[in-house]
Formats: C-alpha cells, sequence, structure tokens
RNA sequence: GGCGGAGUGGCCGAGUGGCUUAGGCAAGGGCCUGCAAAGCCCUGUACACGGGUUCGAUUCCCGUCUCCGCCUCCA
C-alpha cells in the first residue's frame, strides 16, 4: 500500500518506509515550547508533518502522530514573571494560539497534544532506568545524563563529541562539561513537581523521550522537528532513550528553517514573522500553499512577494475546480494522478506533485475548453484528491466561513448580481453591448468580477 | 575551529550524466471572445567561478568565491 521513501537524517540516505507496526504509522514530532505567539517557523514545521500524516493515511495507514507542548521552560517562567501572569496561565494562553494557528492552515488535529508537566511520572520512571543502568546521576537535586556513558553519541547530528564546544552551561554537580539535566532541581519561586531525587522540573530533552515512547511505544516509525533541533535536543532524546534500551525512533526527519532575507528569524534581529502578519496578506489555504509548496528538506527565504505569488498560482488551481462545479457539476474527491504519487513516495516531493495538480488542471481547461464536460469533471476530481493530500482541497468544508450572517449576505449577494447578469445578458442579445458593459463595469466597481463561458457567465469576489 | 546545507533562466522553485530547456509567477506573440476576463497554444534556452573525469556534465571529483544553519534556548 504504501511505498514511501523518505530521507534519514541519522543515516543521512533515503529507505523505504517500512512500519513498525503493519498497517499503524507512529510519528513524534517535537511542538512548540509556548512561550510567546506561533511564527511561520512554527507553521511550516507544523504543515510539513501534516502532509506526512495526510500522504501515509491516503496510503491506508492508521496513522498516530503525537505533536507535543513543552508547557514549562526557563523563558516561560521567566517571561510569565515579567507580565506578571502566572507560568501556567502564560503557556496555556499561547498553546491555545498556536492550536488557532494551525487550525487556520489546515492542520489536522495530531492524535495527541501531550503536555510535559502532564508526564511526570513517565519522566521519573525513565531516570530510574537511567540512573539504575550508570547513564545517569543525581548531584545536588538535579539528575544529569552521562553523556560519555553513551557511546553512539552524536551520531545522529555526525557530532564528535570530543570537537563539540563544551556542552550545557556548568553547573555545580556535572561531572562533565558535555552532560546535560535530565532534571532541573527548584529554586526559589519555581513551580516543582516531586521525585525521589528531590522537587524540580523536567529538562526540556527528557520530556520527548518519556512522552514518544508512552504513547508510541520503545520503538516508533518517525521522529520529526525542525532542523535546528538536531542538536542538542534530539541527539539528547536518542541517547536517553537509547542507553535506556528503547530502540526509539527508526527515521529522523527534519524540516528547513525559514529565513527572512537570508538570515534566520529571531527576536533579536526583530524579523520574526508571526502567522497573524501572513493571515493578513493572504488566506489561510494560501499561506499554506506558500509553505507546503517547496520540498520540506529546502531552506524558505521568506518574502511578501513570494507568498503572493503563490496566491496567484493557489487561484488557478481553485478557479480551475469552481468553474468546473459552476459549469459541470460538483466534483466528489477522485483518485491521485500517478505522476502526484511518484513525487510524494519520493521523500514527499511536493515542488513535482504540485507540477502534476498544474499539468491536470491545464487538462481540465483545455476539456472545458473544448466542451468534453466528463473529462473537465474528471480532472477536477483528480485534482481535489490531490489537493486534498496537500491539504490544500479548494472544496473542503474547513476553508468554508461557516457564518451564518456571512452566508446570508452571500446568498442576498448573489441574487443581486444575478439579476443584473439578467440585465446584462438581455442588452447582449439585443446587442447593446454598451449597456451591457456599463453593468459589468458596476459590478466590476463593486468588487464583483464577471467572466463570461460558453455556459453563460459566472463571477467572483474580487481578492476573494 | 568542528559538522552540515546552498548558489539554476526577470522572480519563486524542482530535477537530471546526453530527449524535461519540471511547475508556478511575470513578459512578449497567437487562438478564443461583440469587447473584456479566464482559459488554451507558442516564445525566452538557465544551471556561481576555475580545473578534472567522460564520447558527453548544470548534474560526478578537486579547488576557489559567496551565502546560510548547527556546535548555547530555538520549528
Amino acid at each position: 500500500m504504501v511505498s514511501l521513501r523518505l530521507f534519514d537524517s541519522a543515516t543521512r540516505e533515503q529507505r523505504d518506509f517500512v512500519p513498525v507496526r503493519a498497517g499503524v504509522a507512529s510519528i513524534y514530532v517535537c511542538g512548540a515550547t509556548v512561550q510567546g505567539h506561533p511564527h511561520i517557523g512554527h507553521v511550516r514545521s507544523g504543515l510539513n508533518y501534516d502532509v506526512l500524516r495526510r500522504w501515509l493515511a491516503h496510503g491506508g495507514l492508521d496513522v498516530r502522530l503525537v505533536r507535543n507542548v513543552t508547557d514549562i521552560d526557563d523563558k516561560i517562567i521567566l517571561k510569565a514573571y515579567e507580565s506578571g501572569r502566572p507560568w501556567w496561565e502564560w503557556g496555556a494562553l499561547h498553546e491555545r494560539a498556536f492550536q488557532a494557528a494551525y487550525a487556520a492552515l489546515g492542520c489536522l488535529p495530531p492524535s495527541i497534544e501531550p503536555r510535559a508537566t502532564g508526564h511526570v511520572p513517565q519522566m521519573v520512571e525513565l531516570m530510574h532506568r537511567l540512573i539504575d543502568s550508570g547513564h545517569a546521576y543525581a548531584a545536588g537535586g538535579d539528575v544529569y545524563f552521562s553523556v560519555r556513558s553513551f557511546p553512539g553519541y552524536g551520531a545522529l547530528s555526525n557530532q564528535d563529541p570530543d570537537e563539540l564546544n563544551q556542552g550545557e552551561a556548568a553547573a555545580e554537580g556535572k561531572r562533565d562539561p558535555l552532560d546535560f539535566a535530565l532534571w532541573k532541581g527548584v529554586k526559589p519561586g519555581e513551580p516543582s513537581w516531586p521525585t525521589p531525587w528531590g522537587p524540580g522540573r523536567p529538562g526540556w530533552h527528557l520530556e520527548c523521550s518519556a512522552m514518544s515512547t508512552f504513547y508510541l511505544g520503545p520503538e516508533f516509525d518517525v521522529h520529526g522537528g525542525g532542523l535546528d533541533l538536531v542538536f542538542p535536543h534530539h541527539e539528547n532524546e536518542r541517547a536517553q532513550s537509547n542507553a535506556a534500551g528503547d530502540r526509539f525512533a527508526r527515521f529522523w526527519m527534519h524540516n528547513g528553517l525559514l529565513t527572512v532575507k537570508g538570515e534566520k528569524m529571531s527576536k533579536s534581529l526583530g524579523n520574526v514573522v508571526p502567522v497573524e502578519e501572513l493571515l493578513r496578506l493572504a488566506r489561510g489555504v494560501e499561506v499554506r500553499y506558500y509553505l507546503v509548496g517547496p520540498h520540506y528538506r529546502s531552506m524558505i527565504d521568506y518574502s511578501p512577494a513570494a507568498l503572493e505569488e503563490s496566491v496567484v498560482a493557489y487561484r488557478r488551481i481553485e478557479s480551475f475546480v469552481h468553474r468546473v462545479r459552476e459549469r459541470v457539476g460538483a466534483p466528489d474527491v477522485g483518485e491521485v494522478d500517478p505522476r502526484f504519487a511518484a513525487a510524494m513516495d519520493d521523500d514527499l516531493g511536493t515542488p513535482t506533485a504540485l507540477a502534476a495538480v498544474h499539468a491536470t488542471v491545464r487538462e481540465g481547461n483545455s476539456a472545458l475548453d473544448g466542451g468534453d464536460r466528463s473529462a473537465a469533471l474528471a480532472a477536477a476530481e483528480r485534482v481535489r484528491a490531490m489537493t486534498d493530500v496537500l491539504g490544500l482541497d479548494p472544496l473542503d468544508p474547513q476553508w468554508a466561513t461557516g457564518d451564518a450572517a456571512h452566508d446570508a449576505a452571500a446568498g442576498a449577494l448573489a441574487a443581486l448580481v444575478d439579476d443584473l447578469l439578467e440585465q446584462r445578458a438581455a442588452a447582449r442579445k439585443a446587442r447593446d453591448f454598451a449597456a451591457a458593459d456599463e453593468v459589468r463595469d458596476r459590478l466590476t466597481a463593486a468588487g464583483v468580477i464577471v467572466e463570461d463561458s460558453p455556459d453563460g457567465p459566472t463571477w467572483t469576489l474580487k481578492g476573494v
């Protein structure tokens, strides 16, 4: 059923995707640390793995997607403190912002979005296993992972431990500069949870090892995240879990980062692009097209001009599907084109997959021009199937407004426009083109674009 | 210093040892249309630079230049 080949960051080569359990795909993705508002880079990551899960589901697999929420960390505590709010409220506030952003771009909800603070028992258990096997030690209320105790350290990120700068900031009880904190002992004024080694809070890396294996088992299919997480986060996760005896992820996937004018986004440079800003420039589905179009491992250098090009490109697809619906009838979701499937199977080659979509659109438009209604309908059904896999199906109800007042207004507008178009048709029939053009000009001035076709005029709203 | 990635036609963005000069956007020409819009057809012949391997390289190897990311929190 699935013949997907995926690039594995750990081996730096492509392999056939063969699920650990037949018929089930298990994916863990590092989600956000809910310390601030979602930006374009966050949602690109979410979108990339959303496309992966959709393609796997299309192939008949039962997809279990876990995307965590890091709801406790230094910055959350600090920022909450600075704004005079409880740390948990600060986190919850931004967690909702992330969910809204993902939803606005058509990301299907993950199977679960586990929070770090809800999985302390699983972390304690993992620390027990690591301490018992000599890979971790408690020191002054902290618990550290002993990097030198794990020979495979550095294999994921292709780093030589001896060449690394120095690791996490030095702390009292650390035996080796490379060691990293599994658990951080409580400090005055900070939240804490009880453990056999004293109260404290989770170190960043531990939560992902604990939650991924809790939900997906000691060995699962894919672990994903942004390219910037390869080291140290994923290297550390892998070290912990492997040292504890878990086989852990079979494939490591890392999506490319977003830059602005060639530079990585960062608060210090002040060039972070919030999702909110994108949604002022384009609809969610158009933003999605922009972010899903380039290959997931490519870097995207954001610019409003490039986004605008995507808007235009997407509308070409969308207008074709709408045209068929109006002139021929509503297309169902059909089958994907073989070209599309081959591209997707090749490490999720969305650029080539999109080329197949556009080729199908062209075929469909030609069929429409040639009066071949059934061929046009069939093309539209294939386009729907392919765009559905990418989360870009123009007729997916998720892109509808779902607003009763809006629907009512749209209905009233349609009645008025249709009335005017009848007047125009009458004028054209009488060959009074001046009158006909005047009607069209009035509509255009009001933002209603009229287009004639062999099946009569159609109209759309400008910029929608 | 160590590790990794990238430089493609006006722009975005794929890919390959020689028949794909992907695809989209923009531009020019044409068809269609009362006109327009949309659509369709055609055109532009790109692959940082210098060597090397090869019958043949944008694609493989070496070197050079430029840029980016990671090595510290980060999607």
